[in-house]
DNA sequence: AGTATGATTTAGGCACACCTAAAACTGCAA
DNA sequence: TTGCAGTTTTAGGTGTGCCTAAATCATACT
């Protein structure tokens, strides 16, 4: 897609980002805000399907717009400029969840995809009425907080699942919702972002729990179902991908 | 944008096509439908602001794909394919448009541009949807009518406004949203879709008319405003490029 | 018929974003 | 400390879509 053009052409690199860049950006930010971790270029390579000499050429380009600060060699980390570029794309994307979550009626796993190409497509104009259209909302139907305007983001200390020790008592923030295998976890088993649970045991990164809010927010009608083994047994076990894709926080 | 992959390849040529092969099928089939003229390879380029050689390799490109009918310095036309391709963007541009004023308090000169962008990134499913949530409209803001799933279109037989003879009495039944000049004619005039009007005289083009619905749809809290002439004197003149985004039925 | 005028196509380039293959660098380990 | 394995970068190439400049075609007019 061709550089956003805007009236005011106020923060240059932002202005120009392409499609790619957008897409980089959130990227980068997304690695290191829910790792935590710091951002190398094959983990970004791995994460955007692109092969490595694509992210090394597009990091001189974002380095150039003053995006990215990045050393040869070196792991790769946002400029303020880029946190911005980020950040409004992570508002664009989870306002956009939410809205055809709320109003058009999608399931919380079909959302990732289409948000992710209309992300790029709408103006800021569209962006700001679809927020008050909807209220202002804090967070998207996975849990994950969406930026306010100013681009603004406060959200709940919250650790990985993967990463809570054993016995820990904790409730379900957040879910990637780019891991589909992970929003399927939750459906199949009935646990909704809000449902506390118990960490059973920990297996390298893979997790078995056991919910304590039961039966999470299961359709009036629908009678609970029989036929799923582990969740009769109330115990819940997920590979580590799975629980590496869900945050929670600590109850006390 | 990368071509359009979707699960089932059902028809090849419109399932590959990119945002510019959607944009050249779109603007082929609107200068046809809009003017009832033969399409030209310069008045293409004219259109899309792009240079003659530029839709003279796209013609070629979109020849290969099976979705126009070229031979070398003849007028271009769609094939049913490229037919195909056009009226599902036709209806994905009117649908967007119908929803951003319906739900978006957007004015309907400002959803172009949006419509434009956002209509080569959404998928079927969301059109679909979108279709169902706003009940299926049969014209958009503007008057245009909405293909429907099936793509069938049917309109009302209807005339450019600069064609029709002097004295005649017409409704007015469309504009085209992508001439702002109309548009904001059409605001200050107090003119809405289906009022009806007589056409006092024609000048090459340009059209003076006489509104006989009186007022429009006036919001009732705003007194009628004293501060246009032509208007005040119940008599409009449009120009020539502005009569020519209007169409018009006749009044027994 | 002959030519000028405008429409159209070919030729040659540029920017973006991706790829594979090969070279260069880093840092850990024998 | 030297070597090796993995990471990262450079080199060279592809496809898409656009451009300007130059050649070609079609036709309308003298």
């Amino acid at each position: 897609m061709t550089p956003r053009t805007s009236a005011q052409g106020r923060s240059t690199a932002i202005e120009a980002a392409t499609t790619s860049v957008e897409d980089y950006a959130k990227t980068i930010y997304g690695l290191a805000e829910w790792d935590g971790a710091s951002v190398t270029a094959s983990a970004l390579a791995r994460t955007l399907g692109v092969s490595n000499p694509s992210v090394s050429l597009m990091m001189r380009k974002m380095a150039d717009l003053g995006l990215v600060e990045h050393r040869p060699y070196a792991p790769i980390a946002l400029t303020p400029a880029g946190r911005q570029l980020a950040l409004a794309m992570v508002r664009r994307h989870r306002l956009i969840e939410t809205w055809l979550v709320r109003e058009l009626g999608y399931g919380w796993e079909e959302v990732h995809e289409e948000a992710e190409r209309l992300e790029h497509a709408v103006s800021e104009t569209f962006v700001d009425r679809l927020d008050v259209r909807l209220g202002h909302p804090r967070v998207d139907p996975h849990g994950d907080p969406i930026p306010g305007p100013d681009l603004q983001l406060d959200y709940p200390e919250t650790l990985l699942l993967c990463r809570v020790p054993a016995a820990m008592k904790v409730r379900l923030e957040q879910v990637d919702d780019a891991v589909p295998d992970a929003l399927s976890a939750l459906d199949t088993h009935r646990v909704p972002i809000g449902a506390q649970v118990t960490v059973q045991a920990t297996d390298r990164g893979a997790v078995v729990l056991t919910p304590l809010t039961p039966g999470g927010q299961d359709s009036p009608g629908a009678p609970p179902t029989q036929d799923d083994q582990s969740a009769a047994a109330g115990s819940i076990r997920l590979a580590h991908e799975v629980a590496h894709a869900m945050r929670v926080s600590v109850v006390r």
